[in-house]
DNA sequence: ATGATAATGACAATCATTTTCATTTGTGGT
DNA sequence: ACCACAAATGAAAATGATTGTCATTATCAT
């Protein structure tokens, strides 16, 4: 079907690895590419699909895509200045996987962020 | 300014202190209640200010808001009918506070939920 | 070159949420 | 009871991100 354009993924590493559809687009726009933002999306999704970028959200509800690893992680999130750190959940993934079979649930996916006050703030 | 109407944190309670804006409006309508989707807002924002209920975001965006009762649950809920189940989460509150402690966060706070399909879906 | 298939992008549609604004309701004072 | 005034309400329009549609264009093997 639809391969992942590979301007939008160089332009989401330029953009330090983190930006929004819309941001990720409006960048390429002033640096003179030609693109349409349905591709920008497209292109996003696919490289999701493919576990390429992640995608969490804003707190206003946009997504924001940003590159990874292969691993699976959560994040550390610091309320008042938004510094954001990668954190090992492998006590999580044990615990959805019990609960979910514990109840009949299947294909299963989970949510887990921790938020608060780093130490310079 | 604007007070939450009570009936809307009513109704959030009756659906299992956990949905969105719109479907606590549905609901009430529902069961007959006369109310407008914006008072729906308006209140469950108002209940978020007094943090009477907390708001976190469907995988699709959509904000979801939630009570914040004394006892601290996370959910397990179905992605097709949603049907919620509370679940016990101690190896979570466990998690976080290493997690925070190894990174120098204080006051710390988190989410953690499962989405899946549930047995009859 | 020809045809099949995938990629693209302009545009419209969708959907949650917010804003606007006119109307209704509640409250306190007389 | 009556009047003024602030707060609450809700219908409808505006907003903004995301998705769907579909005709056009590029790609590539034959």
């Amino acid at each position: 079907m639809s391969r992942s354009n590979p301007r939008v993924l160089s332009t989401l590493e330029r953009a330090g690895g983190f930006a929004s559809a819309q941001e990720v687009y409006k960048l390429m726009q002033r640096e003179g590419e030609k693109i349409g933002l349905t591709t920008v999306y497209r292109s996003l999704q696919s490289l999701v699909n493919d576990k390429i970028v992640d995608v969490l959200r804003r707190e206003d509800g946009e997504a924001i895509y940003r590159l990874c690893g292969e691993t699976h992680h959560h994040h550390l999130v610091c309320k008042s200045c938004g510094q954001t750190v990668e954190i090992e959940g492998g006590a999580i993934e044990k615990w959805a996987k019990t609960m979910a079979a514990d109840h009949g649930f299947r294909d299963v996916g989970h949510t887990a962020e921790i938020f608060g006050l780093c130490a310079k703030c």
